[in-house]
DNA sequence: AGTTACACAGTGTATATACACTATACCACG
DNA sequence: CGTGGTATAGTGTATATACACTGTGTAACT
């Protein structure tokens, strides 16, 4: 039986390792995992990014992205550009993964919205964006933190 | 500058890693990452107990528990009970750790809630719960799950 | 030309996590 | 006694993550 614990890390630690293997089974078909499509589809709005960029775009710190770059690249989903060797854009195969993984990452939401309902979904958004301010006290999160 | 992004799961995901590396950087001078710490608080709670329990209590696989056991036991924070080969308490040094962590934890709860406010503290926890619900339908969720 | 500063890439090492599989041990039943 | 089933522990392999450190290249200033 699992225990109830009263510590917001850990309670937002195991929900988002629950809502993360979610998320990898309606991926499944595409081949991908949620955390893999999550920089794809980054990569994807942003065109072409370098690995700084990136990573500042997602949040991770950049050794983490170095190694996840390396797995993408390894499965032919991105590639370096060709002016540039230090930016990446998405493979045609690439595009195809996110192609097919949008929609079932759609179908995902949708369940999950309903599954929530509309307004603790609202506030699993608001409330995780603003956590995510807790360690950049430059953007948006009001400058001193706690 | 980091992306506003509408999925839930890599929401949660950023959130989780932001407030992990919170609650990491309190627990330092305790020498326990939060991760370590809510699994020595469990044990604390627990008594002693085997792999298989201890890990359904985390809510983890088994597999991660052995090797975060290890981690643990490595470091001399937990022992094999002497009747049982099978079974783990506290040990001394890991008593004495999770008493240096308690109040820093205390105090990063506290700070946190002041800073989310009390009405979305609680809805991180409400909503946090609801979600680990997610992947054990037997358990509390509903049973159909979505 | 030299050196200093900065931006960017990359590696070493560690933790945390899971799935698929293997090993062990005990027990019950024929 | 053997055999098969359940419970438990453990390993192999992979992904995802960070911090501390190293390498590299370029530009700017003296």
């Amino acid at each position: 039986m699992r225990v109830q614990s009263s510590c917001y890390c850990t309670n937002l630690r195991r929900a988002a390792g629950t809502l993360t293997d979610r998320y990898d089974e309606a991926l499944r078909p595409a081949g991908l995992r949620a955390a893999q499509y999550s920089l794809l589809a980054q990569l994807s709005r942003l065109g072409s990014a370098n690995i700084t960029h990136w990573a500042r775009y997602a949040g991770l710190d950049r050794s983490t992205m170095v190694r996840n770059i390396r797995l993408l690249r390894d499965r032919g989903l991105v590639e370096p550009d060709v002016g540039s060797g230090k930016t990446f854009r998405l493979s045609p195969e690439g595009q195809a993964a996110v192609e097919r993984a949008a929609p079932l990452w759609a179908k995902a939401q949708e369940e999950l919205r309903a599954w929530l309902g509309q307004a603790d979904a609202d506030a699993l958004i608001r409330i995780s964006r603003r956590l995510q301010t807790l360690d950049t006290p430059e953007e948006g999160g009001g400058g001193h933190a706690l």
